[in-house]
Parts: C-alpha cells; sequence; structure tokens
DNA sequence: CCGCAAGATGTGCTCGGTCATATGCCCCTC
DNA sequence: GAGGGGCATATGACCGAGCACATCTTGCGG
C-alpha cells in the first residue's frame, strides 16, 4: 500500500532528510557560497531522493518578486501582437520570469484597466502593455504606483516608457519607393481608426506627398483584414487614375491584390502595391508583395530589457525607444507607365 | 510630503480602518452569506479608501490554489497554436483563471519536461500542453502525478485526456472533394514529420485513394511554411499527370499556388489544390482557396473545461475530445477536365 | 423570561518559503 | 593561550491571506 495522502514534499521534509535545517536547505538551493561541500551534496541528494522542487508561490510572498510579468495584448491571433509577444516570452523567459498573458477581446480603458488590476492582484513584477490604441492607452495614466510598465507604439506624452517601430518612417519608406517609381501620387487603405500605427501610418504618408506637392487622395478606411482591403480594392480598381496604393497591413493588401485581380487589373503593370508588416505569407502573395518590414521580436526583446531595467534599478525615465523599420522590394511595384 | 515608505495595504489595514477583524474583511472579500449588511458596507467602504486590493499569492500559499493555469506550446507565430491559446486565455478567463505561457522554439522531450517543471514550480493549477509532436508526448508520461493535464491533438493511448480536431477526417473530405471532382488521384504536400496532424492528413488522404483504388503518389514532404509549399509546388508543375494537390496547411497552400502561378499552370483549370486550417487569408489567395476548417477557438474552449472538470472532481478518464473539422470550398478546385 | 439554535464576529494557527540574527566551531595571531 | 574573525549551521519571526474553532449576539419558541 502507498503512502495514502501523498503531500508534496516540501523544506523541512528535505532538511529532515539530509539531517540539517530548513535554513540549510535554502541556502543550497540559492547558491549561497557559505555551504561546506560534503553539506550541500546531501542535500542536494535529499533533493533529488523526494523530488523535491521549491515552491515559488511561497518564495514570491515573503520576496514580493513573484517573477512573473504580465502582459495585455488586443487579439493575440493578429500577426503583430502575436510576433511580438513570442518575442517577449522568449525574452522574458531566458531572464528567469514567466509571462501571464491576458487578451482582451475588445479595447476599451475599463478593460484593460481591469486586466491590469488582475494582473496586479497576482503580484506581476512589471507589465507590458501591448495595446496600441488611444483608448486603450487612457488605461495606463492611472497605473497602480510604482508598478514598472512598457508599452508597445505609445504615445509620445507618455508616462510609461514606450517601445515601437517607426511607424511614420515605415509609411514614409513606402511612399517614397512609389512615389520614385514615377507614380503621380498614392492611394492610401488605412488601419482602423483609433489605432496609434495607423495615425502613424496615414501621418507618413501624407507627409511624402505634401514635401513632394503631390495630391493627397482621401484614404480609404480599413480594419487589418483581407476583406476590409479587398472591399477598398475593388473601389479603387473602379476609380480613375489610381497607380499606386500603399495598404496599411499586408493582410488588406491581400485583399487588394485580389479585388484588383478579379476585374482585371494587373499588379504591377497597372498599379503597384506595398504592404506593411512583411507577414511570412507575404513573399508568395500573386505578386510577391514589396513591403514594410517591422521586427516584432526585436521589439519585444526590447521590452523585455526594458521592463527588467525598471525593475532592478527603480522607476525609469519615460523614454522612447524606436526600432527602426525596413523594406522589402518585391515583384509588386513598378514604375508608372 | 507624503508617506516615504507607501507600501501597499494588506487586509489588517482595511480591518483597522473598518473597525472589524482580517477575518471579516476576508469573508466580505469572499462573498460569505453570514456578514451583517451594514458591516459589509462599511468594509467595502475601507477597501475603495484604502485602495486595497488582495494579495492572490498570500491566498495561493494557504488555499493550495493559484488560479493559474500553464500552457506548453510550441511556436506561438503559427495560426493554429495561437488560435488555440486565444481560446484558451478566453475560456479560463472567463472561469477566473489566468495563463501563465510558456512556448518553445524547438520542440523536444527535455524541453517538454523543463516547461512543465517550472509551471509546477510556479504551483498551477493545471497545465495544456499544445505540442503535437510525437517528441513531446512522451514528456507527458511523466507528468507531476496529481498534475490536471490535457493534450491538444495527442495520441490515441494517452495518459492525459486529449482535444483534437479530426485530422483523419479533414483529410479525407479533402481527399475525397477532389476525388469526386473526378480527378483521377490526389498528390500531397505533408507537414513536418514527427507532427501528429501531419500523419493523421497523411493517413486520412492515403486511405481514401486507397478506398477508390486510386493509385497513391509519393507525398511531398513540407514545413508548414509557405517556402515549403513553394518548392513543392515547383515540384509538382514539372510532374506529368498532376491534377490535384491537397496540401497540408493553408500556408503551403499559399506557396504551391504561387509556384504554378510561375510556371503557368492555371488553378483551378489545369491542377486543383485544396489547403487545411482555412485561415483568414486564405479567402483571399488567388484564387481563393478551397479548405478544411479548424474550430481552433472550440479546441481551447474544450481545453480548459476538460481541465477545470480534472481540477474540481480529481484525475478524469483518458477520454479523447473530438472536434469535427469542416469543409469550405472556394475556387481552387474544379472538376477535372 | 429562559434556553437554544443560528447568525455575526473574533482569535490564533497555518501555508512554505526567506531574512535577520544567534550560536558553535576552527584557526590564526600577538 | 586568550581573543578575535570568519565560516558553517541553527533558530525564530515574518510575509498576507484562509481555515477551524471559539465567542458573543440575536431572535424565536415554549
Amino acid at each position: 500500500m502507498t503512502t495514502p495522502k501523498r503531500r508534496l514534499p516540501v523544506m523541512a521534509d528535505v532538511a529532515r532528510e539530509a539531517g540539517v535545517s530548513h535554513q540549510t536547505v535554502s541556502r543550497v538551493l540559492n547558491d549561497h557560497p557559505n555551504v561546506r561541500a560534503d553539506t550541500r551534496a546531501r542535500v542536494e541528494e535529499a533533493i533529488t531522493r523526494l523530488g523535491y522542487r521549491r515552491n515559488l508561490v511561497a518564495r514570491a510572498l515573503v520576496t514580493k518578486r513573484s517573477r512573473t510579468l504580465g502582459v495585455v495584448s488586443f487579439d493575440t491571433t493578429l500577426y503583430g501582437p502575436a510576433s511580438t509577444i513570442y518575442g517577449i516570452e522568449q525574452a522574458a523567459r531566458t531572464a528567469g520570469y514567466f509571462v501571464s498573458i491576458v487578451s482582451l477581446k475588445s479595447i476599451d480603458s475599463d478593460n484593460v484597466r481591469d486586466a491590469l488590476g488582475y494582473l496586479t492582484e497576482q503580484g506581476v513584477d512589471g507589465v507590458v502593455v501591448v495595446a496600441p490604441q488611444r483608448s486603450a492607452w487612457r488605461a495606463l495614466e492611472n497605473l497602480p504606483s510604482g508598478m514598472p510598465a512598457v508599452a508597445v507604439e505609445g504615445m509620445h506624452n507618455a508616462c510609461v516608457p514606450v517601445v515601437c517601430i517607426d511607424q511614420v518612417e515605415g509609411a514614409r519608406l513606402a511612399t517614397r519607393h512609389l512615389l520614385d517609381q514615377g507614380h503621380e501620387t498614392v492611394w492610401h487603405v488605412t488601419g482602423p481608426a483609433d489605432w496609434l500605427e495607423t495615425e502613424g501610418r496615414i501621418t507618413g504618408w501624407r507627409a511624402v506627398l505634401e514635401e513632394a506637392g503631390r495630391p493627397v487622395p482621401e484614404p480609404l478606411a480599413g480594419d487589418w483584414s483581407p476583406r476590409a482591403g479587398y472591399e477598398a480594392g475593388k473601389s479603387l480598381a473602379a476609380m480613375k487614375g489610381v497607380t499606386a496604393i500603399f495598404t496599411a497591413n499586408d493582410q488588406m493588401a491581400l485583399g487588394v491584390l485580389r479585388a484588383l485581380s478579379e476585374k482585371g487589373v494587373r499588379v504591377p503593370d497597372d498599379i503597384s502595391v506595398v504592404g506593411f508588416d512583411d507577414i511570412p505569407e507575404s513573399e508568395f502573395f500573386s505578386p510577391p508583395l514589396t513591403t514594410v518590414r517591422q521586427d516584432f521580436a526585436a521589439v519585444g526583446r526590447q521590452c523585455i530589457e526594458v521592463l527588467l531595467r525598471q525593475i532592478d534599478t527603480g522607476p525609469a525615465t519615460a523614454e522612447r525607444l524606436v526600432v527602426p523599420p525596413g523594406f522589402v522590394v518585391r515583384s509588386s511595384t513598378a514604375p508608372a507607365r
């Protein structure tokens, strides 16, 4: 008959087994130098014999450090957030931290506030907020004081440090590339209103057109989905004089390509298209998509770096770390005829 | 001057503020019935006045329930895992649980074992393993005993309950659809070796062909990436007599479409193509992709359901919950000429 | 008007670690 | 050979909640 109540072994059990005090066990576990080699060996042997695992919950209670970071994100099935979170998780784990995720279906200030509240109760050592919406942003203003935090893609007048990819520059690269190809002007399919990326990309696009003294067409409103791109593409195909389109992300660019193809418009011969993100699929669109590359993994890593610095050395200045975008030329753009 | 050491308020502070004992505060927090209404009100007021938040770490220590679930997953940037995890997270949070994620770069038994170890130390109440590889599977055999667990897409002789989408049936649907269109046989581009999905899809595909007495072509090895699909597509385009291709996922199907298009092969006129997953982009491929739909969100929900049942009512029988696949006919398939 | 049960509230211990401090020991130096 | 310093180890308090149980109220029936 096996022991009926198979309670997990605790430090005291190990101590008894090794014939030492629980404090010595603790020292072994935490690599304290002042433990005699043979004692250490005896303790370690007892640990493996009993299959002991330290209880991080108890440890967290007294150290007030859970070694867990919270992540609040919007729709983690989108490529951008998913990649960023992957980067965050990898970097966090390398640094010895766990990651606890809350992904919101819909973003509003209350949701974000609630999520941050849950995470606080749970005792996370810091939070990264991947919710690049204007509305989400307001919730950051009354973070539990003293809680280290970092935001992805935040606003300038930040109360917390921000890590972001230079959206404006990315949009400039895309637009300038199209103008350089000899296009008179560039149409733009935007992301959803309220998103900071949407605003940044519009800003960069508009700036380049204005600097070049070109007409600025009315942008078409999208929502990141291929369907929105498809609808926008149908409209654009029906319009006169459209020769270049800058789409705010790759998925919508796919929709645009589809719509143009259905209307018999050839890309890039009749119309050039540029996307934003460089998702793994873009290289294999028809035609392969010229696009702005975002290094999401780098963003994730930077977030953790900034966050850990805050945790270790106190509140940081509200810095702003900008990751430069890249540009990938493929076959969806060509000189204007 | 503000208080220099602004320690967070604890239950004792609230108790003092409200003129009751800490136990009464605890009762209010846990919605115990036996608290007089005015006492409750006084406590609640004290709570808001002090901005008190309960410390879940301390609570977890004594209740031995962290209300956190662990998730071990492989590459969370892939659409399938990402969607599944999203479903898991939503369902978990609805049930009042947090989700702690470990996403592995590479899968092997040791990695999974380590991840499960970390999660155990952290005191999760249960784990869901989204690592549908044969090698990962072995690590589940020596789970810390008594740890509730559930696996996504596991093997039959399971030691833990499994939630999965019927891969074999999905592949059958795809293959039968193509045979019904009058194609003599169907070529197959597989997922990476070692993945259970890969095996299931091969099994279903082969079974239908054999049942119909058709020749079974040598499958082409892929790895889920569009590039692999592209390479396979180039090979297939160069082969004689290929009229129907079943690709093990949509991303590879995209690569196949690209390769065929480059070689001047028309889809679906010359060759029909079917994918697997129904990612949001598939509808807008050129042509829109006929594919097998997987309801990842449902898988996530089921996982949590099974897991919570285990947590609440003890170890479950090693059940196996199968979510049926769907089939979406679009424009990438047509009758054989 | 008392007794008793149910309701309301308080007391003290516990969970499993870490921290501060005490204690015993050995060795070295003057 | 006494004193002191450093090392190895032990002891007890403590983190912030919940739980079991004790105690005090209250209401109601006889």
